[in-house]
DNA sequence: ACCTGAACACCGTTCAAGT
DNA sequence: ACCTGAACACCGTTCAAGT
């Protein structure tokens, strides 16, 4: 990370827009108006510059949203007490992951990598992590545990945010509904059984109830 | 759906090309490139024909790319023996669907929706639903354990399908690489502790052990 | 060292017209 | 009914030049 603020020899010119100024332009436009209104151009224009000045300061777009990820990260997820139970304390940084990913819906297309958990979320994979240690779980299955909670955790917000943004878009008859209306129930009875409240069951939300679950599972025996 | 080799009373002019052929054609391409490369223009250069001539035959792209699922799901998800004992019978049936998608890596891209399942996979989550059912929840319950391990599965796809990606794409030291190099041990000693296995660790396949403790967790005390 | 202008090589989609 | 040409309103990124 650059320094910003040190004082410069000035071997050039000097800058007119730093990093941070193009990553708080960046998050203002994706809070604002979405993550899809988000380009390089609009980016330029709103911070009175053009489109290559911002290749001065990251190096491409893909940059540009890991660094929004990790600033947003930074001041969503503040450390809290977490319980000294460790299936609780799991259950609990686990949320808190969940809960600062769930109301930034535009994480979800952004961040489904493994690599990209900023140095603050790091805190919270490290309670997971001894959690697991201290219910009996080697380093190295804590670990896979670990994995597991978030494929559950990312899958949860993508499928979610993916689904209300479908919804969003066009109000006509969604797909799945089209395929519900004409199922058929001699072949696919538990289906038929479900098919008219699929929609507000799949709705709720049972986040907990699912980490819970897997929790458990992960914990058994030991 | 239309009935494209139906007898036609031909009151126009008649197709050059069908439905049909815009998603074998749009198949070949993403098979062969992946799905960035897939564009309309491309298609229509592909196909012989003119961007807006496709959008004859598809709604947008985003249709263009559910019926694309559609139809990889019909050919990919055949119908395996399932065993007969509720557990595993669910194991089996989230396991293939796993497979199927696993085996196509841009599908992750497309479809982490909820209402995008095909006809052809409904009878996997049948399956699913019928052995939660069997095993002593109620159908409500049974959807929303579907639904927890839908979450598990397509976060699996999604994080490890763009992990890949990115390894693949640029070759030097990823975020996570440089954030794991200065771990402080005091602070975060667990992670500091697996801080050079991470990278194998979470490379490591491990799909089957959490669902298997996912569904434990599930079908406890049930 | 930092910024600019102009260009490259594209996108998805709409509109009005043709056959 | 189906297809075409031309256009609209954009993209991310590179290159060579300016200060």
């Amino acid at each position: 990370m650059p320094q910003p603020s040190a004082p410069r020899k000035t071997p050039g010119r000097p800058p007119r827009i730093s990093r941070e100024e193009v990553i708080a332009t960046a998050r203002r436009i994706v809070d604002a108006e979405g993550v899809d209104r988000l380009t390089m151009r609009r980016l330029a224009t709103e911070i009175g510059s053009t489109p290559m000045a911002l290749y001065h300061h990251v190096r491409n777009k893909e940059e540009l949203l890991v660094l929004l990820l990790d600033d947003y990260a930074a001041r969503a997820l503040h450390r809290p007490e977490l319980p000294a139970q460790p299936r609780e304390r799991i259950v609990a940084a686990a949320a808190a992951i969940h809960e600062a990913l769930a109301a930034c819906p535009w994480i979800a297309e952004v961040l489904t990598a493994d690599d990209l958990m900023s140095t603050s979320a790091l805190w919270f994979v490290e309670q997971i992590l001894d959690g697991l240690v201290e219910s009996g779980l080697t380093p190295e299955r804590a670990v896979h545990g670990y994995r597991t909670i978030w494929y559950y955790t990312a899958g949860e917000i993508v499928v979610r945010t993916t689904a209300a943004r479908r919804r969003a878009d066009d109000d006509g008859p969604t797909y799945r509904e089209r395929v519900f209306a004409d199922l058929d129930p001699n072949e696919l009875p538990r289906l038929a059984q479900v098919a008219d409240r699929w929609a507000p069951l799949t709705a709720e939300n049972t986040y907990l109830d699912g980490l819970r679950a897997l929790i458990d599972g992960l914990l058994a025996a030991h």
